[in-house]
DNA sequence: ATAAATACTTGCTTTAGGCAAGTATTTTGA
DNA sequence: TCAAAATACTTGCCTAAAGCAAGTATTTAT
């Protein structure tokens, strides 16, 4: 396997790490952590959801994940309700309360990634979206 | 400001961020911690940096890295030596130990990325390598 | 010569997150 | 059909990561 193939790389990471780290910066000042807002983002574009599901998507402990709802459940930003078919389930949904934080956690986020390309043209944006766009396809083909 | 760009890119981070934890989880599979590792990094390609130094590239408190180092000294992986012209500093740098282990973490880290594009082509290799350069750049001009 | 600044250390605390045992409910197989 | 196994979630206990703030030693500036 090219060397020099896998280093370059290996080195976008590492910049990029960094991209993302200062975007995701928003949330560090917010109250909630990274995985909190995680379970916001799929309870809002997933409804319904449940605690197991999560535990599959974010690689998180169940435990961990339990009292992690159960905190946002407190701070009225999720709502869960017991399945009627099954009572062992809870289907999880952001509140409105929940909604408008990831709203304007988002807003935020956006905010951030806007400071990291106001230098760039209107051209230069959407080469960076292709670009990307690019690198996705490539790795996540087959 | 475009608002699909945005959310584009923003999407590309979250699909980014999972490619460097699958990339990263060599590490966690070693018996340093993400940003132990980071601090071996930096002694390996600066060596003689400083503390002060790393908590400005790594974005941690003093103490807890303080903390951090001691534990490499203790370990034999950093060599600590004072500053003769000011005692307060210390110069970093990898011992023998340190620069085996680091290099066994990064052939780990090589192995990851190589199962990462092991389905591409080598002109899809490069097509990537190529992608990410572009961005690179995008991101960091003027 | 002393006050302020700098580099690092240390005590204390919080938070993230894992593991394993426990409870309630549902599914399965003799 | 009903006991055993499986599933979904909870809870107790623990460790590691990391921050804050006060402290020490040294250097710099007034």
């Amino acid at each position: 396997m090219a060397k020099e193939v896998i280093e370059k790389i290996r080195e976008f990471n590492r910049f990029y790490t960094a991209v993302i780290g200062v975007t995701n910066n928003h949330i560090l000042q917010s109250d909630y952590s990274l995985t909190e807002v995680r379970v916001m983002y799929e309870a809002y574009y997933s409804p319904g959801i449940t605690a197991r599901q999560l535990t599959g998507i974010l690689q998180v402990d169940e435990g961990y994940l339990s009292r992690l709802i159960a905190k946002l459940v407190k701070h009225k930003i999720v709502l869960k309700k017991q399945s009627k078919e099954d009572k062992r389930i809870y289907a999880l949904e952001l509140s409105e309360k929940g909604k408008q934080l990831f709203s304007e956690l988002n807003r935020r986020s956006s905010e951030a990634i806007a400071t990291l390309i106001e230098h760039l043209t209107t051209e230069e944006r959407l080469e960076l979206v292709r670009l990307q766009n690019g690198i996705k396809n490539l790795l996540t083909k087959k």
